[in-house]
DNA sequence: TTGAAAGCGCTAACAG
DNA sequence: CTGTTAGCGCTTTCAA
């Protein structure tokens, strides 16, 4: 049982593979013909090609992608650099992302650092190593990150759910004011008039982002934002209840509205109303964001929430990043829409399908 | 603005950087030279190998890995197949694997299937092209899957989270009956004896290892398994009420401990329990599985739930990933040992910390 | 229509 | 101690 050492028995060979000589071999040609037949390249007799290529099949060729590289000086690869340990917000994304570059033959090298610089510096040192022909970085989004040392500027670089100063920097964002006034626009227009926001830590660009979508809705429809009803806390179930407790334990007037900086602050509020013995939507509605399903199809009622469409944003990240390694420059801050999905919590007829509106928004 | 197509602007150039011949001609040294001073190959005088050195820092020479790779006939990559589209049981894994394998200078092509049997058929041929060293496949846990198929046998394949009836292959699982075990020994020895098992639904393979767990510890106790005890239903908070609604509702004695599925249908039950007017753990005592901390710490009160210790599963297939492409040969199943970690749901003092317990449960 | 050869960037064996 | 060279597997001129 000897280590797994790097000098392991007959280590480290990957397994051999016919080459493209072992194909001209067996078909009779020269290796030329062989790729020409293979790339459908050049002119050449059907009958050599066909030749070729059952050769070809019979070996299992498979060409090698590393040496193709070598010579197109095109590694058909990117690198992914995630600080959000791959958190539930960047699965989505990644999701989309994979599935955009794939459709393009362009595969993903995954890296993780874990918000650590040094790991972080390793790993672009790697994927620089490995040639790849983009990066894209996500993080977890309360701030601004530096931006990757890539030397020469000549590699694309997108920053998704995440921002950087780097003004020569493509960041891709969802806009979370925009969504942010969609749920406030919707409770207004539901004839709701008391409308709280009952959200996350202040550090929090996001917090501030949705904060402002809030207010732009209420002056929208003429009522004055009041700051009772702005409340801002942690990211969780617990904060939602304690918020209720403090909206609805006497000494302001009471709000019949409450718009959510996430699902869990909503769902801790929901409990906490039914709790109190008020309804939902029927007393009080209730707005949340993410709209992540374990959350807000669990929830009673189940949630109205804001969507990021993070799989959309997946798909513009890749869709951006061949764009870039096209030679198109992209820079700046670009949002994209978020959607608002109605359940139960803010009114929607039991059973009946949700029905997603769309704003759109950009920004650069 | 023109179409991103595969001809684009300037397209297709990676960002061309120093060659080694580069860094030999600003040293004024032969290429071989250059090369060995890098690698700390041969003997050379102390004084080239600075001169390369410096040389080398100036232009930012990376050595470009895939020509490395060509001639070591060794990728230092291998794949990840995922179909789980990246679920949040893979998530962990993915983490603690890539960490696994990045300390060995190993990076990973990461590849999603979404359960879709062309695309993965798409995926594996690519990653052939790209000569991995090795593919790891994860999916969702319900079924065994067939075999991924890679010509020649020689690329070692390991399933984690996964299983496949091919007798070659490695599969990775957690010990979900010895983790079923832990949590309902844990519920008779603080006194517990009429325990109920709430579940997911039976054409799960963990559903039926999990119940043999909860048998297994009854009769160790010497207490007989009661056929009204035993509920199979959804994965969901609402199933884990219903329950609740089932149990207690009269008809039959009513459970002292519920060791339930998942932590969803343990919150649930909760949730139901409280509402019902029982207090938990004091009237009854509640387990969940999956320790998934949104759920269990979410809960009220927070729940005692079985981790399926996803990073050392993650962990392990890094390492022995690595041992297969070493050469080691490596097949059967594998299960890694559950831990129990114990919060108030099922007794633990309020505020204390979590004392988890292991089991090692290996079968082959 | 096909074959021969150069070269992508690197390493290692062999000369000098 | 250092330089030269063959070759990893492939594509692509350039000849034949």
């Amino acid at each position: 049982m000897g280590g797994s050492g790097d000098k392991g028995v007959e280590a480290g060979a990957y397994p051999a593979r016919a080459t493209i000589r072992d194909v001209a071999a067996r078909a009779g040609v020269s290796i030329g013909t062989a790729s020409k037949a293979l790339n459908a390249n050049g002119r050449l007799k059907q009958d050599t090609i066909d030749k070729v290529i059952a050769a070809a099949n019979d070996l299992g060729f498979r060409p090698n992608a590393m040496a193709q590289s070598l010579h197109r000086t095109r590694s058909m690869t990117v690198g992914v650099l995630t600080n959000d340990s791959f958190g539930r917000f960047i699965f989505p994304i990644l999701e989309a992302l994979e599935e955009t570059l794939a459709e393009h033959g362009i595969a993903i090298f995954m890296c993780n650092a874990t918000d650590d610089p040094q790991r972080e510096q390793q790993h672009v040192d790697q994927l620089l190593g490995k040639r790849i022909d983009g990066l894209l970085v996500t993080a977890r989004r309360m701030d601004r990150r530096p931006p990757i040392a890539v030397p020469g500027k000549s590699m694309p670089v997108i920053y998704v759910f995440s921002q950087t100063d780097d003004p020569d920097a493509l960041c891709l964002l969802p806009d979370d004011r925009g969504g942010a006034a969609l749920a406030v626009d919707h409770l207004i227009a539901t004839g709701r008039r008391r409308v709280a926001h009952v959200t996350g830590p202040t550090e929090f660009e996001a917090v501030s982002l949705r904060y402002q979508g809030y207010l732009d809705a209420l002056t929208r429809a003429g009522l004055s934002p009041q700051s009772d009803y702005y409340r801002s806390g942690a990211w969780s179930e617990a904060w939602g209840r304690d918020a209720v407790a403090q909206l609805f334990g006497g000494g302001i007037e009471p709000p019949d509205a409450l718009f959510c900086g996430n699902d869990q602050i909503a769902r801790g509020a929901a409990d906490a109303l039914r709790e109190r013995g008020l309804a939902v939507p029927g007393d009080v509605a209730v707005v949340g964001f993410d709209n992540w399903d374990v959350m807000a199809l669990a929830a009673r009622p189940p949630l109205s929430s804001v969507d990021m469409n993070l799989h959309a944003l997946g798909r513009a990240a890749g869709e951006r990043l061949i764009a870039m390694i096209g030679g198109e420059r992209l820079a700046g801050v670009e949002r994209l829409p978020c959607s608002l999905v109605v359940r139960q919590s803010s009114g929607e007829e039991p059973q009946s399908a949700p029905a997603p509106k769309f704003q759109t928004n950009k920004t650069s």
